[in-house]
RNA sequence: GCCCGGGUGGCGGAACUGGUAGACGCGCCAGACUCAAAAUCUGGUUCUCGCAAGGGAGUGGGGGUUCGAUUCCCCCCUCGGGCACCA
């Protein structure tokens, strides 16, 4: 009997579906294991060979768990909702949920084809109602909470409703908005508008608002990569920059739960720097340089108190220096009232001495907008009054409000005093709460007068030679002198025109002087300040200080514009490269001389801090995830906006579903699809009074969960029970690839580290081991056409006319001969296409690509098991190489592992005969089959399955040289190959007279004693070359080796009469004589 | 520009903690079977000098550590992949 693969295949398949052979049930007697694929989204173009490569990795170790005894979780599902659905409907008309539907069955298909072990009827899909009642679920957990940074945990809303009555927000400063401040009395009067804008600033879900890319032309928003170089990827057409309301998610607050949690699962190292460079803590200062007094072309616009240090030096001296002088000489009434508003005592931040413009106010609370000033006795002349009122009216230009009171008052009627000033904070800070409200953003923080920096370094402080501001910084309009104007519109004009892939890959150094100068917060230098786009906007403060003896790229932008440049490290700066280092000892640095750079950085922080210019700093790359879409194929958020309020809807309100529409046109003011449908907007105008919102959530809010819902697939009541959650716990090996390393696994971390702090599950972590798949890719062919012809040319005589390379469709080309006839029957242009043959055949020419339709590369698995079996498929795709390693696919090569099947078929039928016999197995058969049993096993608990796949076959070689066909050897290997090759397995195993399902089987343990050898073959080198090989018991004492492999003729040739100088015996190794 | 990952026969790859480089497979060559071909089987196959016995070189290049390096260290070249020039 031969191998017939395909009516096994087809034979088992039908029964274990029929027999329920992959259900799984939540056995909590059992040891358990879940190993998941990262489910595909379900596109047109179905399977091609790359893509199951990771399915049968985790099928082959599925099968390998369950028989080892685990109850083993494996199950697949489908990422359904999702663009390019819609996008085909806005093409074509038809319904996303239609395509999906019929996508999802044919990849259904391929993959039975295969033969995977997933239980069916754990599937979910995240387009589904009754699963995306549990997206939505979430999502109002999320909406429902906040973070409380003291017990790094989230909490409900409610418990910080608690603490602001109680207290104000003193002690959970808000996250988007170090600013607003107030107390609880201040809570307890805002009105329901401002008390819900407020929290929305804390909430883990929360509204803003955002850039998004719009296409006027297109009258819709479009993805990053549909962008190109500033026009719109179909059409070409304009897109700017597009302010919209968003729904985000405040996963900046996990940063640092994430960066720790990488700690304790195993994913790759490559990975875990991918994510944290993604998070990309830094620990630093923001410092600020205040701005020199030098004309400015800016008006001082929008009543901003903007650069509070102008004047500042032309007017007094290095003022700066006077207002720390200041400081250390206050009146006592000035000491008293210091006590009394330091450390937020009345609720709000005061600063004393602090510049402002070209003055120096006694007290400020930067946030309220309040000066406080303490009059002593010379403010009581004539002229000193008309220069105070000249100078409140200045200040309140600025939007200040200036607050004066006497000695007496302070001295005297200390608490009044106090009471007061706090009073007129808190009117203050409504009015700015409204106007916030109004304006919908975040104000700068005001008064820090200058330029803030982020630096990682501040204890190179005193070799800053300039400033470098992003060209998108908001400073830079306002500083620019008249006579850089020109310059700098010119040079802002030309970032303008590049796009951001230009700006990145940029290695030519550009920049522009603004003309204006900020001065040194310790030496009072002046230094220039510069604009260039390779400082981006959107990280730290969107400014540096530029240090160019101690950063390269700093250092190159010093040298192209001849900046003089501090030497701030001696001997470790060579003037001709910057030297990065922490261990150097700072010199030219005032007080920081004589110190190691490393503890400089403390020293600079505190210093700064107490001069109350700046402040120790975190700094997180990360920003908030955008969390909606203008799109219809999504799931609709359960909100109801009334009167500028998010209103969530009620759990019982659940699923919010999606309706169903005919077009796909986005609403108006690139609102989403879902704008134009307002029967189904306002299905809760009568009743809640508001409609409801017309976003969409993105493609990650289902797959953030779904691990969970395989748990307990059809749970009504609950997203999954928590029995079910306790049970199969965190995912044991999760298999996909690195394309979603930060998006994907970092926001599913996130949830769930949010459901975990809820309490809703028991593990905060969702992935304990991570397995990136490597890419396959396509092997390319090329024919050559004779320019201006129909000629065809074989790739060895093409060099001889004019060609063109033109890619021929892989599956008529068998290895690099060209099948002519397919070829001229392949598209209508060949059908009388003429060829140059070399040796009577057609070769093609050939190159590694990306699988893709347009390359004709693309093979689809369905060819392959249909003409060599799924068992053969899945050990070549697996024999192809590393797991997590790309490579090339190459068709030919799959002959070598169906040939070991044939070869294995034929250890039990002999043509037509069954040749299994009970004989006792002898010593060598028991050692080549306990050698495979060993490295299989520890090769698939590595995810080494090439090598795995290699041991299979050097078994099956030697049994066969052997002439073994003995039960005891053959019915173990079986089970052996079950996970690799579950079809064969399986026929022989019946055919061996097993009644019930080899997938149940029991694997083999190895017996070491089998694997004992009593010789071993050493080779033996003189002088690290290998000469011979002497074979001895592996016993033999050092001595006795010794004295027979001196005595060997071949050793005594090499070693030439010298004498030995060591002779070294590695135990079962090798023996090396140096002489 | 920065970060990550690779470079081993004609090809995919193996060599786990430094110990016989090239397992296993493809391809190729020779042979068997056959009228012939396919299929199958057997043997060979890193390069190089040599009829052979045997020698020499060899894991991208150069240097180093070591009795011994594909493996560890330094420098360079090159090919992939990623990026938000990350201060």
């Amino acid at each position: 009997m031969e191998y017939q693969f395909r009516t096994i295949e087809k034979k088992w398949q039908q029964r274990w579906e029929e027999e329920k052979v992959y259900l799984v049930e939540n056995n909590y007697q059992k040891p358990k294991c879940y190993v998941l694929d990262m489910f595909p989204y379900p596109s047109g173009a179905g399977l091609h060979v790359g893509h199951p490569l990771g399915y049968i990795a985790s099928d082959i170790y599925a099968r390998y768990k369950r028989l080892k005894g685990f109850n083993v979780l494996h199950p697949m599902g489908f990422d359904a909702f999702g663009l390019p659905a819609e996008q085909y409907a806005i093409e074509t008309g038809q319904h996303p949920a239609v395509t999906t539907e019929k996508n999802i069955a044919s990849f259904k298909e391929q993959m039975n084809n295969i033969g995977f072990c997933y239980d069916w009827s754990r599937e979910v899909r995240t387009s589904e109602p009754d699963y995306y009642k549990w997206t939505q679920w979430i999502f109002l957990q999320l909406f429902h909470s906040w973070y409380n940074r003291d017990k790094k945990k989230a909490e409900p809303i409610d418990e910080l409703i608690a603490s602001f009555d109680k207290e104000g927000n003193v002690s959970y400063p808000c996250p988007a908005d170090e600013s607003v401040q107030f107390s609880s009395d201040q809570w307890k009067s805002f009105d329901k508008k401002t008390k819900q804008g407020i929290l929305m600033n804390y909430r883990l879900a929360y509204c803003g608002y955002g850039d998004v890319n719009w296409c006027e032309a297109l009258g819709t928003v479009l993805a990053n990569d549909e962008v190109i170089n500033g026009v719109s990827e179909r059409g070409g057409y304009p897109v700017i920059k597009k302010k919209l309301r968003q729904w985000y998610l405040r996963i900046t607050e996990y940063a640092d739960r994430l960066l720790e949690g990488l700690r304790q699962i195993e994913f790759s190292e490559a990975m875990k720097e991918m994510q944290s460079n993604w998070i990309g803590k830094s620990v630093g200062a923001d410092i600020v340089f205040p701005l020199s007094g030098s004309p400015r072309r800016g008006e001082r616009s929008q009543n901003l108190p903007g650069f509070g240090y102008a004047e500042y030096k032309v007017a007094n001296g290095v003022n700066f220096e006077n207002a720390r002088k200041n400081r250390k000489n206050p009146t006592e009434a000035e000491s008293l009232l210091w006590n009394a508003l330091r450390n937020r005592a009345t609720g709000y931040k005061f600063r004393r001495q602090h510049p402002i413009e070209n003055y120096i106010v006694d007290f400020v609370c930067l946030d309220a907008w309040i000066v406080v000033e303490v009059d002593g006795g010379y403010h009581n002349t004539k002229e000193q009054q008309a220069l105070d009122i000249e100078r409140d009216r200045l200040l309140k230009e600025l939007g200040f409000i200036t607050l004066r009171v006497t000695n007496e008052d302070v001295l005297f009627e200390t608490e009044k005093t106090i009471n007061k000033i706090k009073e007129t904070c808190n009117l203050s800070i409504r009015t700015s709460m409204e106007r916030k409200e109004d304006n919908m953003k975040p104000s700068p923080h005001w008064g820090e007068g200058g330029v803030r920096v982020f630096t990682t370094r501040p204890d190179t402080i005193f070799g800053v030679d300039f400033m470098v501001l992003a060209p998108e910084h908001e400073l830079v309009e306002q500083i620019t002198t008249p006579e850089q104007s020109e310059a700098i519109d010119e040079y802002l004009a030309y970032v303008n025109s590049r796009s951001e892939r230009e700006r990145m890959a940029e290695k030519k150094i550009t920049g522009c002087f603004t003309g204006a100068y900020a001065i040194h917060p310790f030496s009072g230098k002046e230094i220039p300040i510069w604009v260039s786009e390779y400082v981006l906007a959107g990280y730290g403060t969107g400014a540096i200080m530029a240090v160019p003896c101690g950063d390269e790229r700093d250092h190159r932008f010093a040298k192209h514009f001849n900046i003089p440049i501090t030497n701030i490290i001696g001997d470790s700066y060579n003037g001709e490269e910057a030297n990065p280092s922490k261990d150097a000892v700072l010199q030219n640095s005032d007080f920081l001389n004589g110190m190691k750079m490393q503890d400089a950085i403390e020293v600079v922080i505190q210093k700064v801090e107490e001069m109350e210019i700046g402040k120790r700093k975190v700094n997180y790359k990360m920003r908030d995830a955008a969390f909606s879409r203008q799109r219809y194929w999504g799931e609709p958020f359960p909100i109801i906006w009334k009167d500028g309020i998010a209103i969530p809807l009620d759990e019982k309100e659940l699923p919010l579903q999606l309706p169903h529409v005919e077009t796909y046109k986005p609403g108006p003011e690139g609102e989403g699809p879902l704008a134009n449908i307002t029967a189904w907007v306002n299905q809760f105008l009568s009743t809640k009074g508001g409609g409801l919102e017309t976003n969409t959530m993105p493609g990650y809010a289902g797959s953030s969960w779904y691990f969970l819902r395989y748990m307990d697939p059809r749970n009504e009541k609950e997203f999954a029970d928590r029995k079910a959650t306790d049970y199969w716990n965190q995912v044991d090996v999760y298999i996909g690839g690195t394309e979603h390393a930060v998006g994907h696994l970092l926001y599913s971390r996130m949830w769930t580290k949010v459901l975990y702090d809820l309490g809703f599950i028991g593990f905060d972590e969702p992935y304990r081991k991570l397995i990136n798949q490597g890419m396959i890719a396509g092997d390319s062919r090329f024919v050559y056409r004779i320019q201006g012809t129909n000629q065809f040319v074989s790739h060895g005589l093409k060099d001889q006319y004019q060609t063109d390379e033109l890619h021929v469709d892989v599956n008529i080309v068998d290895g690099f001969v060209l099948d002519t006839e397919a070829f001229k029957k392949w598209k209508p242009d060949y059908e009388d296409a003429a060829f140059i043959l070399e040796n009577g055949q057609y070769i093609c020419g050939s190159a590694v690509e990306k699988m893709s339709k347009s390359k004709y590369n693309v093979v689809n698995p369905d060819i392959i098991v249909d003409k060599y079996g799924a068992d053969t498929f899945r050990m070549y795709e697996m024999f192809l190489g590393p797991i997590e390693q790309s490579k090339p696919w190459d068709t030919k090569g799959i002959e070598g592992v169906h040939r070991f099947l044939k070869k294995l078929w034929r250890l039990f039928y002999e043509q037509d005969n069954f040749v299994i016999n009970n004989a006792e197995p002898a010593e060598n058969e028991l050692r080549i089959l306990h050698k495979a049993i060993k490295k299989i096993q520890e090769d698939t608990e590595r995810f080494s399955f090439n090598t795995a796949v290699s041991q299979f076959m050097i078994c099956v070689n030697e049994l066969a040289a052997l002439n073994c066909h003995k039960r005891k050897i053959l019915e173990p290997l079986l089970i052996l190959l079950t996970p690799y090759a579950p079809h064969i397995s399986e026929e022989l195993w019946h055919q061996l007279g097993n009644k019930r399902t080899v997938l149940d089987a029991a694997f083999p343990t190895y017996n070491e004693q089998y694997l004992k050898e009593n010789n071993f073959s050493y080779p033996v080198a003189v002088n690290g070359k290998t000469r011979t090989e002497l074979s001895f018991p592996v016993d033999t004492l050092q001595a006795d080796v010794e004295k027979e492999v001196l005595a060997n003729e071949i050793v005594q040739k090499w070693m030439d009469g010298k004498p030995v100088k060591k002779f070294i015996v590695v135990k079962g190794r090798m023996i090396n004589v140096v002489v």
